[in-house]
DNA sequence: TGACAATGTCACCGACGGGTGATATTTTTG
DNA sequence: CAAAAATATCACCCGTCGGTGACATTGTCA
């Protein structure tokens, strides 16, 4: 066993080699964004040769993806039930929601680099974006069997959710870019406590006389 | 007077070639998308030398710039009025709120340029996405003068508008690449009625008892 | 007509992109 | 130990990029 190779220098493992890559995507899209990622970038910040990327990953796209797997990009479940999960199932629903947008504009905010995957994610399509979409269905579906399926409700909550989300990733993920939306400051923690406010007030309004987790009144018509 | 060049081959004709640049930016967006956009593939395109971009122009930047200027993208205070303005302008603001939404989608929708550049503001900041950036708060700004100040509220109509319109423009601009956010079908009819509904839903309960044009009522806390 | 600007083409540069074959070095295996 | 496999480096290919200088053609004006 000789196995000490004297002051070994040029330490040979490929796992190693792999992680190093796999980090260097982060630093990459971390520093400089999505449009410098590429194999020469890459190789060139992970301080090994691009060839590996092909004979480990089979390409950048794979790297990617492998990235992608890699990391807690998105929020857990956990992370969006705002840690403790038994208290968060107890909660009334108009509560529920407003925890959650508010967890969730917190976790996004918080994850400079999942914010930028999401924005490229609006130009192009590839396996790296593929994986964060599906991890998000995923989450999302989950946490709504959990937590919102034991509620009897008339309302379409899909689209309410869908379209405060939506909301919720645009102004977050545009904060990055610009400093004014339609008048409000999305630099500072006063704006965003207009809009976590006006979601409340939609979710108590959207909520009231037209739902309630005892289905008994015969109300049905939803709309007009 | 020797006017006539016989069967005049290669007309020399400085603002045809811009016209011709020009249309090539707007080509190359639509066919190919923003990461293919350069002074190679737009003169190529162009069937011209891309020296004369330089000439010209100034360069790339300020031939988008032009492009932005020369174009409609941005739909018009009229369009999101629906047409009529003064007939919108009597409706009650519920109503206005709900009409607005509706004609801002289709406007979006009905412009895959626009929303390409939208796509693309969210991964660059250039002259060309400030251009469209600079029109689209000057056109809400005047749109809310115009139409809502009149109104007395005492909610946070801006932070109501900001939520719904960046979730509507998250969500058109997303419907380009997938086809279901939320469990709500992007490319289907339904699928937009359903959060054309929501929507309207939001609006009516978040004005409800908590405004009134009529400035009557002493009742001025919003928020618990 | 000749001078001159305007218009446009062409060839070329250096830098960087993705990708590959040959080679060197280390580790493992027999 | 030697042979073979695994690991990593290097040099190179080809295409595209943004950008520039030299040159050709056309129109204008004196």
């Amino acid at each position: 066993m000789k196995n000490q190779t004297s002051a070994g220098p040029v330490v040979r493992d490929r796992q190693a080699t792999r992680m190093k890559l796999i980090q260097a995507v982060g630093t990459i899209l971390s520093e400089k964004g999505f449009t410098a990622l590429g194999v020469n970038a890459v190789a060139r910040k992970a301080g090994v040769d691009k060839v590996l990327i092909y004979r480990y990953f089979g390409g950048m796209e794979q790297l990617m993806e492998a990235f992608g797997r890699e990391s807690d990009f998105w929020p857990s479940i956990q992370e969006l039930a705002g840690g403790d999960q038994a208290a968060y199932a107890r909660l009334p629903l108009s509560e529920k929601l407003s925890q959650l947008t508010l967890n969730y504009t917190r976790a996004l905010q918080s994850r400079p680099l999942t914010l930028e995957i999401m924005a490229w994610e609006m130009v192009e399509r590839n396996r790296l974006t593929a994986e964060l979409e599906a991890m998000r269905e995923s989450t999302i579906m989950h946490f709504y069997e959990k937590f919102f399926d034991q509620h009897k409700v008339n309302v379409d909550l899909q689209a309410l959710t869908a379209v405060i989300g939506a909301g919720l990733s645009y102004l977050v993920t545009r904060g990055r870019n610009i400093d004014i939306f339609n008048g409000i400051d999305l630099k500072s923690d006063q704006g965003w406590q207009r809009i976590q406010a006006a979601i409340n007030i939609i979710i108590l309004a959207f909520l009231k006389d037209r739902s309630t987790d005892k289905p008994s009144k015969g109300d049905r018509h939803a709309n007009k």
